[in-house]
DNA sequence: GTCTATATAATGATAGAC
DNA sequence: GTCTATCATTATATAGAC
């Protein structure tokens, strides 16, 4: 992990933008806190993005670029069982997700691309089934709920939803929401164990 | 149904506050919008609610208020089956329901006390399961999920999910995602068979 | 690349007339 | 209760120096 300083100021500033954004939302965050918290000037800002508009391009890009590379790797390559890999998701995915949820709400038109990929990555595994459309999308709408009221279900659960504990506390009680029936019960038993995996391997780790 | 000329100008800022705060959130949305909408003046706005955050105060009120009144009325008092409220509730639920997801993102902390209260009564209903706070958190969140990020579900299932027919299918597909091993094998067939009286009434009733 | 200073616009709040 | 006019504040955008 590096450390804060060796970022430049362009990255610095769209950090912690993608903080306020995700917090705030577009319109409650300001260039003025945004550039204050990263250390630098209002007039940075502008000279590196042009106009909030332009930061918050930006903001969507390296989101979406986060994601595809997450995909690629974990999916693709099959990396999802690097320690380096879950690390490293680990430490980035909560801010982007925070912010793919804030964003979703926002009405950000590359948000709503994400979330009509997922919706249609799901749609082609239910393909077949009775409305396979209708439950892809009240599906995909469910989990992404999860990380839109992040805020709330944390309260709920008495500590941040983004720590690795309380992920492998959601995640395990969503797979005994999620009727077997519905995602097919080898897929059911599959997710579970690869949950055990990494619970036990977290909890090696912590030692 | 009463037309809106029928509403004190008070109540048709209120009414229009709601609208504009699940579209734009608190933030977005400005009192002159508002204000030109209702057809007054802003001043009329300070003058009834002093200030947005009274107006926003009052926008939660009646939400919450609302909310109380379909429980006492469709739950305590069983008018469930009652044609009239169900028609009431079809034209009012979809606003309230838009403005609390909105409320729950923007940090409402009247929507935040609704959030737990629904929690609350989901806990209660799994009580004695394993972990019966977080399988209530979590099932509470994704079903509010639904409605936070109507706009995208709308759009992945190409109509309005308020429409009397998407709701019926949302509902319906909820029901297949939803395991009955988790809420019980018999309130999902209460529940399946309630929305089909449901779906039947409603087809009865656009002839 | 980075800053300071300034201009411009939008928005919420106030005051007072009718 | 309702309006118009004005003020004050905040935020974004621009210009130009270093």
């Amino acid at each position: 992990m590096r450390p804060v300083e060796d970022l430049t100021a362009k990255a610095r500033i769209r950090d912690t933008a993608l903080r306020h954004f995700a917090e705030h939302g577009v319109k409650g965050a300001t260039l003025r806190a945004i550039a204050d918290d990263a250390g630098v000037s209002l007039g940075l800002v502008q000279h590196h993005f042009g106009a909030k508009e332009g930061l918050r391009d930006a903001c969507d890009a390296y989101v979406v670029a986060y994601i595809k590379q997450e995909v690629e790797e974990g999916i693709d390559k099959g990396r999802l069982d690097d320690p380096s890999f879950v690390e490293q998701t680990r430490l980035g995915s909560p801010l982007v997700l925070r912010y793919l949820g804030r964003a979703l709400v926002d009405g950000s038109p590359t948000a709503a691309g994400v979330y009509d990929e997922l919706v249609a990555v799901t749609e082609r595994f239910l393909a077949g089934r009775d409305d396979a459309r209708g439950h892809a999308a009240v599906f995909t709408t469910m989990q992404l709920g999860i990380y839109v009221l992040h805020e709330h279900l944390s309260r709920a659960l008495g500590t941040d939803m983004f720590t690795p504990e309380t992920m492998s506390r959601v995640g395990s009680v969503l797979l005994n929401i999620v009727s077997p029936e519905f995602v097919g019960p080898d897929l059911i038993d599959r997710a579970r164990s690869g949950l055990d995996r990494y619970t036990a391997g977290r909890e090696a780790q912590d030692d």
